[in-house]
DNA sequence: CCATGCCGTGCAACCGGTTGCACGTCAAGC
DNA sequence: GCTTGACGTGCAACCGGTTGCACGGCATGG
């Protein structure tokens, strides 16, 4: 620690202690037990401490208790919008529960993502691993080791908090059908991304079940720029509407669209996931719910319940709906 | 430590010492000193190590070391696009210096942002602290007693990274006035955000310097909301083109100006700040490139050399440059 | 009035490492 | 051949809290 000041390090337990005249239990038990002392010993130990400016020490405390206080989220790409909204559900769950949050970027890398989450192993209570790009395998090495809860990544066994896009997206689908549109595109996002994968099957089994011809498009990253790269195999395909694997793609898809001066939604529908972004775009994106957010806090209460030693292999699945907003229409009139 | 599995809890330094035929020492050496020991001790200690799976107690070691091995951020909206590469920046280096990264966020709030850093302080070994709300006072109080490292905060005395925008808004006013503009609006950003301050002062400047007229419209909060909700100020100014504290502001703007029929940049000029969203938005923003990823990454390599005992009253200030896209052109003809 | 028991507090061990110092060994120097 | 010193390792104290157990005082019950 180091000496910030001329006064000194902040003090200990020890000191305090004898500043009020008890012993080092007494002050300790005055913090973390204060019911089983006298009220007015507290008090006096509270006051006592607070004129020193005692601060109990958090990496003393979690030694002897074996509680670091503190949980870890490792994301794939803080920059990418649907995280920062889940982080801080996060944030505000562990806060509220008493610990600290660290937080890891795994950049989409699966190894880099390995690493971090063994890094951070012995140094927390426990993980969250959002849309975890590491092999099952690898995640149920970690579980194995120390509390982990999941988001968007359907692991039996593991507690997990699962966001069902996969019904909103076959809303979607059902949507467009409704306003006429007979073929459709899907374009997905990362390759290992459950959520993906969840949401490219259901476009596929609700196209079948209306009969729609679905076509798909591969966008390797979910970036603005891949979205508008993405524009040409899209107009190629010879659908008439697109559903992006997320809002991010969709933005790109739309801003690609209007470099061609194809309308947006009269020549072409397009549809997000996520609802990120969604209603600041223009026009405003029909997308599908997600509420980063809920599944953030629902990981962490979930991860902290577990801590106190509640069961351990919930999966809770969180709903979504389909927001209507000015991206869809009925298809225009084919020109050949 | 929760025992997670049959085999049992992680072994400790003693029990690698017993099955090596050594000292606690000798183990605790072998792995952080490995120079002060003969060669062949330390492959024998490490082997053992490995076959039983030891890892070091992170927290044991901080508690003798003193050393915390996480440096904390602290920003007022994660949610807010222009923190997230900052903290990914600060992530970055703080991953290649061996730290690790707490997160906290004080939703704009100087008390929240007062505990959580009176939270974070015991268990850190320095804080970051972006876009700090709290009053002078208060961030010297925290400083006194552990790092800090300011960024977008001008405390003298205390290390700090500056992004100056100011360099690049003094820009922005220029090539309005180059485009023939007389009349400019400024939309203010937090009410205690020093950022803010600094491009209030420079479009004052600017504006003062080179004859052009400046008003000035408060939006409380930087959100999209916010700045749709400020065109029929903005437009009822009678200023012709409009210079917002950041990007987000500035899309809320572009879309209320879009919503009221209002063409940008034929009839309206806009600029933004930060460069985030910016490239994305239709027509793209112009604006100006703050880098805040440089930012986080500075400042974390700024308090990770204080720590190593570097001195540290270090100011950085960071470039910015005007970067010219599409909502801006010379002013639309007066119809009066 | 003494035995019983509860309750508030203190003692000391412990959490799992790190580190100053002492000790023993061995090679080099005189 | 003995001293000197360097070097590898071990001992034990320490980091700053927590906690099981013991102790002493007081109130209650018989």
């Amino acid at each position: 620690m180091t000496q910030q000041r001329g006064s000194g390090a902040t003090p200990t337990i020890s000191q305090v202690a004898a500043a009020a005249g008890v012993s080092k239990s007494t002050v300790s038990r005055a913090f973390s037990r204060p019911e089983m002392i006298t009220a007015e010993t507290v008090a006096h130990v509270m006051d006592v401490a607070t004129r020193l400016g005692y601060v109990p020490n958090h990496t003393a405390r979690a030694l002897s208790t074996g509680r670091a206080g503190t949980v870890a989220i490792v994301v794939p790409d803080i920059a990418n919008p649907f995280f920062p909204p889940l982080i801080r559900g996060a944030q505000a769950a562990a806060d509220q529960a008493g610990f600290s949050l660290l937080l890891g970027d795994s950049d989409e890398d699966p190894t880099r993502e390995d690493v971090l989450v063994g890094k951070f192993g012995p140094q927390t209570d426990g993980i969250v691993l959002a849309s975890s790009r590491m092999t099952e395998e690898q995640i149920r090495a970690h579980a194995e080791r120390r509390p982990l809860v999941l988001i968007n990544r359907d692991v039996p066994g593991l507690p997990r908090v699962l966001i069902d896009t996969a019904t909103g997206i076959a809303a979607a689908v059902e949507h467009l059908a409704g306003l006429g549109h007979r073929h459709l595109v899907y374009v997905s996002g990362p390759t290992s991304s459950w959520s993906n994968a969840e949401r490219r099957r259901a476009v596929r089994a609700a196209g079948r079940r209306l009969g729609l011809k679905v076509s798909a498009v591969a966008a390797r990253r979910s970036t603005y720029d891949a979205g508008v790269q993405r524009v040409d195999d899209i107009l190629g395909s010879g659908a008439s509407a697109v559903i992006a694997f997320d809002d991010l793609l969709a933005q790109g898809i739309l801003a690609g669209l209007a470099a061609r001066g194809v309308g947006v939604p009269d020549q072409f529908s397009v549809i997000g996931c996520d609802d990120v972004l969604a209603a600041t775009m223009s026009p405003p994106l029909t997308t599908v719910s997600a509420h980063g957010g809920h599944a953030g806090r629902k990981a962490v209460d979930l991860l902290v319940s577990f801590l106190d030693g509640n069961e351990g292999d919930e999966r809770r699945v969180l709903d979504t709906s389909l927001v209507l907003r000015s991206t869809t229409a009925p298809p225009a009139v084919r020109r050949n």
